[in-house]
DNA sequence: AACCCAGAATGTCCAGGACAAAATGAGGGA
DNA sequence: TCCCTCATTTTGTCCTGGACATTCTGGGTT
């Protein structure tokens, strides 16, 4: 791609101008939606869809509109759809599709078991008045009233889904999904501070990261508070470890547990590939969970991986690990 | 790549499983170095490096020393040495050259100028001796000691500087550093809450965040932290924020200002583009000012881009912006 | 209803050619 | 000596079109 964009002076003239706006190279695109190179050419050869146009050098640049298209589609992937049925469709058939929502494979694995969730309109309304500090201000409300478990669990894991549904439906721009993300992410991190710590020599001690392009580091947050809740030893990393940077930071912490998150951006094939790559590379003592929104973990079991539906049931794994170990975990 | 991870039922053999923790596919390569798959295949076939062998599929696998090499030969790409150079030297060429360190372009561009920088080394030695609670707590308490703006420009920019260095001598893990950025982070967090609000309608209001693929949302804080002391309105949309979206939000919030932090980890190319197609549909009255360790900013000038050398320049950039906008900037 | 298998669907990989943009370095003028 | 200009080399990304392991679907059988 070699700028469109019109970083030359602006004496470029009218139409130029418009159309590096209306336009985007394939790497844009790549970028904007999270779909491979490989990706978009094989379903432009397949499926005749997206269809870019050509610059002067016989590269494709993309519509807008296309883009925003590939978006939906994209999530609704994610949702368990399949690319041949989506991309066949009239733009107006995906986007009622979208609108309908989750109604769908993901929200029938997650299991609409939402007992005694609080009311979320309230907070995706403040998101929509792009009100941080209100929205800080009531998190934190909420936060001193449910304290950190029932927060995490009752408030701010189904606000995230309702928050993603209702991108999903056209009501919540990507930036206001970005905004809300950080200001949860603020709160989360008072509610960990709030915890007190652990004697020392906790166990069983937890290694928290994510892989490399996943970037959504909120749902690592929930799961540290909730382990430290149950008097576990956390060491984060913050989002997107390498794979043998996660094994040997498992060595040095000589951490018992590996928790990593997923959230859906990365494919199914990199998310399983590493996952298997991970557990060949971590000593057999050691535990791998996974969890986060990502459709692929609970389509199958992952063999020697331990996928982690529900935040509620980390108390109950943590039990299971420490009754488990009380046998051969004195070495 | 299928499956050289053993995730098959652990019978599948000595050797088998040997080489399947020696060995890493294209992809995996990408993932752990950043390197995209056609510049490692363009490498390959160029300067005869990487040597990747085959699998019975035909497809590359990477010996994991390789994979080491190439990660030491990124970084010292990104502090400014070309690939034709450093892949025609011998692996202990290159070690000593990471060893020399950056006494070469990165910083020299940077310009050393540190002055009264705090004694750095207790912090590297807790972080080497994966102490986190120890390195919260000194952080912490440097916090108090010097206050938010010194805290930022005096202790923690030059310890990221130091931590990077450490590592591209060998004497970091990449893990070490995550765990580092982590801690950081938290402290940072603490350090914005302190600053005081500013009153409603505070200008500039500044939008920060990152483009797609740059995962470093440390600077961004340190970058906040100095804004809200200068008594901006920030609003922060966390890392990673797709180029669209960023234009939206600013829109939205009716941001006077967007910046962008760069760390590196992208290509200089998509760097360049990415501000150009930015700059390009951002409106003209919007300035557009990055900043970071990226060497690419600091090579040449970019046109329409408001290039933010050193932190503490941020300031007095604040004070320009609000003299210049007296007269313009009422509408 | 549970199971199984052929066939379609799908993402990733490969080769090798091409080319714009960036970096380099030589040469000439102030 | 320093700075600017221009030709040359370097370098990352994009292209086409083919291939294949793996996963999913749908029907038929037990």
């Amino acid at each position: 791609m070699r700028d469109l964009t019109g970083s030359q002076p602006a004496e470029a003239g009218e139409t130029r101008h418009t159309d590096a706006v209306r336009l985007l190279s394939i790497a844009a695109v790549e970028r904007e939606t999270g779909l491979s190179k490989d990706t978009l050419r094989v379903w432009e050869r397949r499926y005749g869809f997206p269809t870019p146009g050509r610059d002067p050098f016989g590269e494709r640049v993309y519509p807008i509109d296309q883009v925003e298209r590939l978006r939906v589609v994209k999530r609704l992937l994610d949702a368990g759809w399949r690319p041949g049925r989506l991309l066949k469709m009239s733009p107006q058939e995906v986007e009622a599709l979208a609108d309908r929502g989750q109604a769908t494979a993901a929200a029938l694995a997650s299991g609409s078991s939402a007992p005694q969730s609080e009311p979320l309109e309230p907070f995706l309304d403040l998101v929509r008045a792009h009100d941080a500090a209100g929205l800080h201000r009531e998190l934190g409300r909420m936060l001193s009233r449910l304290g950190a478990f029932r927060f995490v669990t009752d408030l701010v894991a189904p606000l995230n889904v309702a928050v993603g549904e209702a991108w999903m439906r056209g009501r919540l721009e990507i930036f206001e999904e970005h905004a809300y993300t950080e200001e949860v992410q603020v709160v989360m991190r008072q509610a960990i501070a709030q915890i007190p710590v652990p004697q020392t020599a906790a166990r069983p001690t937890v290694l928290l990261s994510t892989f490399p392009g996943e970037p959504h580091g909120l749902a690592l947050l929930m799961v540290e508070a909730l382990f430290r809740l149950e008097g576990c030893a956390c060491v984060s990393l913050g989002v997107q470890t390498p794979l043998l940077d996660i094994v040997r930071a498992c060595q040095a912490h000589q951490a018992d547990i590996v928790a990593l998150g997923f959230s859906g951006i990365l494919g199914a094939q990199q998310v399983l590939e590493g996952l298997g790559d991970l557990r060949a590379r971590l000593p057999a003592a050691v535990e791998l969970w996974a969890g986060g929104s990502a459709s692929v973990l609970s389509r199958r079991p992952v063999p020697g991986v331990h996928v982690v539906q529900d935040l509620r049931s980390i108390a109950g794994e943590v039990r299971r690990w420490r009754e488990a170990g009380e046998s051969d975990q004195l070495a």
